[in-house]
DNA sequence: CCGTACATCGAACACTGTTCTATCGTATAG
DNA sequence: CTATACGATAGAACAGTGTTCGATGTACGG
């Protein structure tokens, strides 16, 4: 069982999503597919429990982050750890939310972020709402870059700078006039560091929230 | 070629994203599926250009929300906008990040929003920042709700109360003392609203941007 | 020794996206 | 009028998928 679960989720570290197929899986385990379906009861169930699997270990890498003085740089600091984890793992971004409120790790983890919103001075409805703002922005971010480049940067025939160069070159070439926005914005897109986009975003979102709790 | 993008649409509203296969798509055209590979290169480009197709109404729809007096409030317009399309569009929520900056109408949308923000007294890379932000948090909050019902509501055999009354009860099981969070939201969380919710987040978010700008 | 419960396996099934080739219809050139 | 080219259609064939199912094994208590 948990042989199936490690290598089901090392399957999609090391190839992405479509790589996972009951017939790989069975045989990097060295058994058949039937064997599986013994475990697990589809193809759903599978992910869903993959991707509690690594939620494990990062509710661990949250575990003293809930000491924090200030409850709102706690909430900062959990869903930075989890950005961390999506982002080296783009197939996880479009599964854990389906975990949310169902699977055992999920649920930790709600609950580890709606503890520290337990911390501030808000209503019920108002936490219930931050907490799921925090969460939502966090899948938000991560399933766009959940989008797996589209096979050739896979295989390491073309650079990253280079692929995202076309969207810029993409951008460049439209009408000043019609897209203004667009063509301020490329310059910043051009070598943009995701992590930090994803930081900046949170922190307007904590910006908003530390006044509603009157910080 | 239109008459394949309206058809698909229909097929996805109708039955969700499993029911859009190239048979279905061609029974319906009363025709083979070779053709429908004539227009397009494969489902990638299908989905693509389906989920491009629905943004046209939306892009439609905020056309008069731009002159909103506050710049923000256009931001908040525009993006309520997209919520409710997606809000009853389950399947767009994957879809239509993986469009924006490529796709047309996609192009045009993150355009319309960066307008808004260009009106903001804000450094180039910060109205980056808001834009992808708010984005984000919509696909997120979207791909949320994207999660369809595992088919016995959508048979109409189970209510949607009953559903989520399932997780109420769960959620009301666990150890109080170790989920005093989850006890606290569950009676938010039964009959809550999802509009409502996505909205509550998203002022969070823009009061954080306020600050920011200074306004 | 049996029997019962847990556990394994892989062939078979129904379905998917995709490719390929043959064919149609129609406009344009000779 | 005929020939040719080309936009467009159609469906049979292929490789691959998740899933089912029955046959087979293994362990252990009676």
């Amino acid at each position: 069982m948990e042989a199936v679960l490690t290598e089901a989720v090392a399957l999609l570290d090391e190839s992405g999503e479509s790589a996972l197929t009951f017939r790989a899986l069975a045989g990097r385990l060295r058994t058949g597919v039937g064997s599986i379906y013994w475990y697990v009861s589809g193809k759903d169930e599978l992910l869903d429990r993959a991707a509690d699997h690594v939620l494990a270990d990062v509710l661990a890498d949250t575990e003293q982050l809930a000491a924090q003085d200030d409850p709102i740089d706690g909430i900062r600091a959990i869903a930075i750890t989890l950005f961390d984890a999506v982002a080296d793992r783009p197939w996880l971004g479009g599964y854990f939310m389906r975990d949310t409120g169902v699977q055992p790790n999920g649920l930790r983890l709600y609950e580890r972020l709606g503890q520290q919103a337990l911390r501030l001075d808000l209503t019920a409805r108002q936490r219930f709402h931050a907490v799921s703002a925090v969460l939502g922005y966090v899948v938000g971010i991560a399933a766009d870059l959940g989008q797996q480049p589209p096979q050739e940067i896979l295989d390491g025939e073309v650079d990253r700078d280079e692929y995202l160069g076309r969207f810029v070159a993409q951008w460049r070439a439209l009408d000043p006039v019609e897209f203004p926005f667009l063509h301020e914005i490329t310059d910043e897109f051009e070598g943009h560091d995701d992590a930090e986009q994803f930081v900046a975003g949170l922190d307007l979102l904590l910006a908003g929230l530390r006044l509603q709790a009157g910080r």
